[in-house]
DNA sequence: CGGCTGATGGACT
DNA sequence: GTCCATCAGCCGA
């Protein structure tokens, strides 16, 4: 299926309403911008993973709404940010119908606009492919963080002294070099990870995350 | 480049 | 208490 133009705002309902793994799938390639204060960071999407709603063990929305996972059961076309280990925030796009809970979450990307934003925000990064190589980093990347969490894409929000707008563009021709693999850090009882190979990543791009099963 | 390990705090049982 | 949808820093090659 090819990829559908979506430089319309708000996002058509119908290009979220299928599969998420589908969705999932299609948003490599994709370019997904965040600006603020007047400057942008773009990022060509070449990882993210797939996670369904109270039927899939490794998704947050396993155990139904909470105060942290509100907005993963929002409808779709916004941002999850969640945060993790202490010190990290992850994006996911949220892709499911009002109360499903279903979101892919963005694992990598390449930085293809403000490059230096980008470096100035992940001073760290070893080379500029690494920019955005992870989820943690590629939020970071972005400038995205809890404050963003539930914002719509195409629409903008008050954060902080700033605002956000956060913007969403998919590849004109698509993505047909991509793979698939087990999820990060899924497993355990109610389904192993090789259960769901829901990961999704472009072959061969040198931005895709070192992730090695265990 | 790749492997190993400590850091760090909120959500949930 | 325990569990994380992880990363940066350090080391060796």
């Amino acid at each position: 299926m090819p990829n559908l133009s979506l430089d319309v705002t708000p996002l058509p309902a119908e290009w979220f309403a299928r599969d998420v793994n589908e969705v999932a799938r299609d948003l490599l390639g994709a370019e997904l911008s965040a600006t603020t204060a007047e400057e942008t960071v773009t990022v060509r999407l070449t990882e993210v993973e797939a996670y369904g709603g109270a039927e899939d063990p490794g998704s947050h929305a396993r155990r139904g709404p909470t105060a942290r996972n509100a907005s993963m059961f929002a409808s779709a076309g916004r941002v999850y940010v969640y945060f993790t280990y202490g010190m990290h925030w992850c994006a996911n796009l949220v892709t499911g119908p009002e109360g499903e809970g279903s979101a892919v979450l963005l694992r990598a990307g390449e930085v293809i606009e403000g490059l230096e934003l980008a470096r100035r925000r992940r001073p760290s990064s070893r080379s500029d492919r690494d920019l955005a190589s992870g989820p943690a980093r590629l939020a970071k990347a972005l400038g995205l963080t809890g404050e963003h969490d539930g914002l719509e894409i195409g629409g903008a929000a008050a954060a902080g002294t700033g605002s956000m707008v956060v913007e969403l563009r998919a590849a004109p021709a698509g993505v047909t070099a991509w793979e698939r693999g087990p999820r990060t850090g899924v497993s355990g009882p109610g389904g192993s990870a090789a259960e769901f190979p829901w990961r999704y990543w472009i072959a061969g791009d040198p931005t895709v995350s070192r992730y090695r099963a265990a």
